[in-house]
RNA sequence: GGGCCUGUAGCUUAGGUUGGUUGGAGCACCCGGCUGAUAACCGGGAGGCCAAGAGUUCAAAUCUCUUCAGGCCCA
């Protein structure tokens, strides 16, 4: 039974009833049972961090995350969606030091790392009920009941089995990474961290001289970091570069080409030789300093590609210990690490000259020492932007720490082939910005001198010269390995740390290495890790792995899309998903990107109290490709509710209006497809070549494909022409089969709308199925099936057909409007001129247009001539040049026949005569031009294969009719003044010029069926509840009803 | 600094692979009409150096290069 809902829409209302019905039916874990059995589709949860509020980017991932699992699962497939928490990491632990007010590691350590870590593990849920409120209001269901949760013991140990993977298979090894360190705070900052310290500072640079080993001559080369001089190891060239030999001042210098040009420009200088960057790989020099005394070989050329000729000499100076480019050059040529600067940022003893003090105070007494020396060739003053310590200020350097590693460069071949068995949306992604990072993997610098985090479970023995150490792969070996494993264990530091574990070897004690991990390994370890595997689950994961389809924002793409493939490779040596939606960023209204700081972006609470999850899901679906980036704002919500959601509902709210007051039964009432009116075939047609579509577009992700189909289909093909055309049919009181067959039509579309659209807009699809729905049906929109368009039902002349008469209305109407003569008013003929083949797509289909121009009759044509006259006018270019001055009298006296006849005669006697000042002129054809215009009484419009033709006579008849039109509005207008119910009987009165009378009482019946009048009088004086005076063409009318 | 993506009317956008009539829509705006779906509907109007510049071509929103702006990632 087809109730009448609610008038206004109310988004708030309808979803809080929605959720709840789903909360009480459990319909999001019968949509996932019912499937039970049929193929999965795997999706993956990219987790959160909880210990922020969700903002708008959050929002729009979970809604495709939610529409893509959710039409799987309507489509038959068993779509498990398990909700994951990020819980480790940096962030945490900023989050908390500023919480706790501590400034640096010392303060962590001073307050306690296990207090510390209690607090890490309560911020991480401070916002989990806002997540989870937030999740659940905008109707994505994940099952936040069942989550994995990277801090707990299962999935760390999980995670130290695949570290010991990677151990077993010799990935795993400690080595250096260069990073950004204060050395006030004692402590290596993030790149995120750095990004706020930068300052533009003044640092001198200058230009030292290296002497050759065999030869008297000297690179020159050029730093603005001179205490890093001190650790020099050799120096970088551009294999690619042209160098050149010169003599300048007396010395001999090898530089850049390209330099020197600049350099030494207006200096003299004698050119000695010239070689390519190539050629110097491996010249030896002679250390600048003496206090290094390395294991490897040092101090020579080597090749690098960094090198620039935008500054400098083109000879590079490298300290591995002390940047990232010549730590990577360092490795490359097995260069050793000369580290000449203590943790706390100043030399130590063996540099005797500076010994204690800080390195960059150091600069100005070593450039003077290099001068004493006679090395430096140039000083000066470089501007350029340096990190600082965003805690402290200080200076940061870069310092070559000590670090884990998994050896991804090893596997690179491995990665390469497994990503090009993914399917990346969008594709370029693939090649481009993934693939060459792939293509260039480094190592993955793995360990986190930190707290928070999955400890690395890697044990030393303490005995000096057994060192032996133990990569462990479970709590369980873990518990054979120690003397006290306690029962109730926590797998984080600093619990994990107090267990003693004695060497197998040589019995003494064991220290683990006190770092924790990225905690971009514990997330790309969801996998295999949610599942506990492979203590637990075996069969589970080999059923879930890889899994169909993961979705998060562009971001990722090098971080969690990275580590899951990183992690997958080395451990399985398979891909570990099939399909990747990256999904484009969400900025704010000015195509800025959203920040905390800047508060530039809505409470998504807000926009779903005011508009709706519906709506602002359909906005982010439908708004551009999943890809792209979007801007979100209010308003662009708001538009959407009015434009696409309102519509919907209103067109819903029209159809059961009429269907709940005729008791519309969709078991007893449906009238077969064959016995409808080609209106409903029509729109049936529209309808299942949407559908067809619609799925084809969701396939590939292409869900603003989807949506806008959809959306044009509702408001253009439905509600605005579909709809409109059925009004009349359901004015009849009777329960006619043709509204019979309108219902069954709009009910059939109503109800396979609700499932179209239900994994986009989860809350309006429900309520309209659930008012709709048979007893027979599923309880929810959610439990039926995605549908299959029935092919047979899409009719293409049909639809040609239907095209035509569109077009046809259109200009019809533009045609009434420039003539002037209101729609109300009926024409009594139109003629459409065209050939067979567009009358017979038409004819059926010409009621239509008959109502939505108001033409009494229209036949066919199969040219104009009957319509159209020719007339002359005279060719002012022909008759100037040859009449000169006559010309203008010729046209007057030609502008004083009648231009009809004119051409009669024209055509009859090929020449007329005029008289101009006496004179007698005899003009042809060649004269005149011949001009065709349509005759009177008759309007003209064409389509492209259509002329339409008004007869524009009205006939008192016509005008009759027209002014009971007028009659009728004013009267409907009043009953909705009254607010009445459709239903309702009234009686009225009119008073009204006696001639007019006249002419309207031949409409009267017409006039009271229209208005639901039980009676119609003309009187003098209208009485009852609601009495207007109107004026209708400069005519006084007063109307009263009563009810 | 490097790589990648994006830029079309006030706003949201189609078209771009495959160069080819006058660059289409919708919202908002103005005028007119219609209306028992009323935050709707119909007709008309106004609004575009297709981010800027250069090149290729008979022809460029479309292809190429440069610049600018925004974004993401990496330095």
């Amino acid at each position: 039974m087809i109730e009448l809902p609610p008038q206004k829409y109310s988004p708030k209302n309808v979803e809080e009833k929605i959720l709840q019905f789903w909360e009480e039916n459990d319909i999001f874990k019968k949509q996932i049972d019912q499937r039970k059995g049929c193929t999965p589709y795997i999706f993956l949860e990219g987790p959160p961090t909880a210990n922020g509020m969700p903002h708008p980017g959050h929002i729009l991932t979970r809604v495709m995350k939610d529409l893509f699992t959710r039409y799987q699962a309507m489509n038959g497939h068993y779509v498990e969606r398990k909700a994951g928490w990020d819980t480790h990491g940096l962030p945490v632990e900023i989050e908390v030091e500023k919480k706790l007010g501590l400034k640096d590691k010392q303060d962590v350590e001073k307050y306690g790392i296990k207090k510390f870590n209690d607090e890490c593990k309560k911020s991480v849920f401070k916002y989990e009920n806002a997540w989870v409120e937030l999740t659940c209001r905008i109707g994505f269901w994940v099952d936040m009941d069942n989550p994995y949760i990277t801090l707990k013991n299962d999935y760390i140990e999980s995670v130290w089995w695949s570290l010991k993977q990677a151990w077993d298979k010799k990935l795993l090894y400690k080595g250096h990474k260069v990073v950004p360190y204060c050395p006030r705070c004692g402590t290596a900052l993030s790149a995120h961290e750095i990004a706020q310290g930068y300052k533009i500072v003044d640092d001198p640079s200058i230009f030292v001289k290296f002497k050759l080993k065999d030869e008297y001559a000297y690179f020159l080369a050029w730093t603005t970091t001179p205490w890093t001089l001190i650790s020099n190891v050799a120096l970088a060239v551009h294999p690619d570069q042209t160098y050149i030999k010169i003599r300048l001042n007396g010395d001999v210098m090898i530089l850049a080409e390209e330099r020197a040009s600049v350099l030494l420009k207006g200096e003299e200088y004698e050119l000695l030789d010239g070689f390519s960057g190539k050629e110097l790989e491996g010249t030896e020099y002679e250390p600048l300093f003496d206090f290094a005394k390395p294991e490897k070989k040092a101090w020579y050329v080597v090749l690098a590609d960094f090198v620039t000729m935008e500054d400098g000499t083109g000879i590079v100076h490298m300290a591995p210990a002390f940047g990232e480019d010549d730590y990577n050059v360092g490795k490359k040529y097995d260069l050793p690490v000369v580290q000449l600067v203590k943790l706390d940022g100043t030399f130590p003893d063996e540099v005797t000259p500076w010994k204690g003090q800080f390195v960059k105070d150091a600069d100005p007494s070593i450039i003077k020492h290099l001068e004493k020396r006679g090395l430096l060739e140039g000083i000066h003053k470089h501007t350029h932007e340096y990190p600082f310590c965003w805690r402290c200020d200080s200076p940061l350097l870069y310092y070559a720490m000590e670090s884990w590693f998994i050896a991804m460069t090893k596997v690179q071949d491995s990665l390469v082939r497994n990503n090009n068995n993914i399917n990346w949306y969008p594709e370029y992604l693939q090649q481009g910005r993934f693939g060459d990072f792939i293509r260039e993997v480094k190592d993955w610098a793995l360990s986190r001198k930190r707290y928070w985090g999955t400890p690395l479970p890697i044990w030393t023995c303490s005995d000096k010269t057994c060192k032996h150490q133990i990569c462990v792969g479970s709590v369980e070996e873990l518990r054979n390995l120690s003397e006290s494993f306690p029962d109730n264990y926590d797998l984080h530091k600093p619990f994990v740390d107090e267990i003693v574990v004695k060497c197998p070897k040589c019995k003494s004690q064991m220290k683990r290495e006190e770092e924790v991990i990225d905690c971009w390994y514990d997330s790309g370890s969801a996998f295999f890790a949610q599942w506990h595997y492979p203590f637990e689950n075996q069969d589970k994961f080999k059923d879930n792995f890889p899994v169909d389809f993961i979705c998060e924002a562009l971001d990722q793409t090098r971080g969690w899309f990275y580590s899951l493939l990183a992690i997958s490779t080395f451990l399985f040596d398979d891909r570990p998903y099939k399909n990747v939606l990256t999904l484009g960023l969400v900025l704010d209204e000015n195509n800025q990107k959203m920040s905390k700081s800047k508060r530039n972006y809505v409470d998504p609470i807000i926009v779903l109290d005011h508009e709706g999850a519906d709506s602002l899901r359909w906005y982010l679906i439908s708004a551009n490709a999943p890809w792209m980036s979007t801007r979100f704002f209010e308003q662009a919500v708001k538009d959407t509710l009015g434009k696409f959601i309102l519509t919907f509902w209103n067109s819903y709210n029209f159809f059961t209006t009429y269907a709940s007051i005729d008791k519309f039964d969709c078991k007893k009432d449906t009238i077969p497809i064959a016995k409808r009116q080609l209106l409903d075939k029509w729109i049936l047609s529209r309808y299942n070549k949407v559908i067809s579509n619609v799925r084809k577009h969701i396939e590939v992700f292409e869900i603003h494909k989807a949506a806008r189909l959809v959306e044009n289909f509702v408001i253009e093909d439905f509600s605005n022409w579909y709809l409109r055309r059925s009004r009349k049919r359901l004015w009849v009181e009777e329960k006619t089969e043709d509204k019979l067959a309108g219902y069954s039509t709009m009910y059939e579309i109503f109800l396979g709308l609700s499932k179209i659209l239900a994994p986009l807009i989860p809350f309006i699809t429900e309520e309209i199925y659930l008012n709709l729905r048979a007893d027979d049906m599923p309880e929810s929109v959610h439990l039926c099936d995605y549908l299959h368009s029935d092919d047979k039902q899409i009719d293409d002349e049909l639809e040609s057909g239907m095209e035509k008469i569109r077009d046809l209305v259109e200009v019809g109407r533009a045609l009434r409007s420039k003539i002037g003569i209101k729609v109300k008013y009926p024409l009594s003929n139109a003629t459409l001129v065209c050939d067979k083949k567009i009358e017979d797509s038409i004819k059926d289909l010409l009621d239509l247009l008959n109502e939505e121009i108001n033409v009494k009759k229209i036949s066919f044509e199969r040219d104009t001539s009957n319509f159209m006259t020719k007339t002359v006018k005279p060719n002012h270019s022909k008759l100037g040049p040859k009449y000169k001055a006559k010309a203008k009298g010729i046209v007057n006296a030609i502008e004083e026949l009648d231009s009809h006849q004119l051409y009669g005669d024209l055509t009859k006697t090929k020449k007329i005569t005029v008289s101009v000042d006496g004179e007698d002129i005899v003009l042809t054809m060649d004269d005149f031009q011949i001009v065709e215009s349509e005759k009177s009484h008759i309007a003209r419009t064409e389509t492209e294969d259509a002329v339409l033709l008004f007869d524009t006579t009205l006939t008192p008849d016509l005008e009759a009719e027209g002014f009971a039109r007028e009659i009728v509005r004013r009267i409907q207008s009043m009953r909705k003044e009254l607010d009445l119910d459709v239903e309702d009987r009234i009686t009225v009165g009119i008073n009204i010029d006696s001639e007019k009378k006249n002419a309207l009482q031949k409409w009267q019946d017409y006039i009271q069926g229209e208005t639901r009048s039980k009676e119609l009088s003309f009187i003098d004086r209208p009485s009852g509840k609601l009495v207007k005076k109107w004026k209708i063409d400069e005519l006084e009318v007063e109307i009263g009803i009563n009810k």
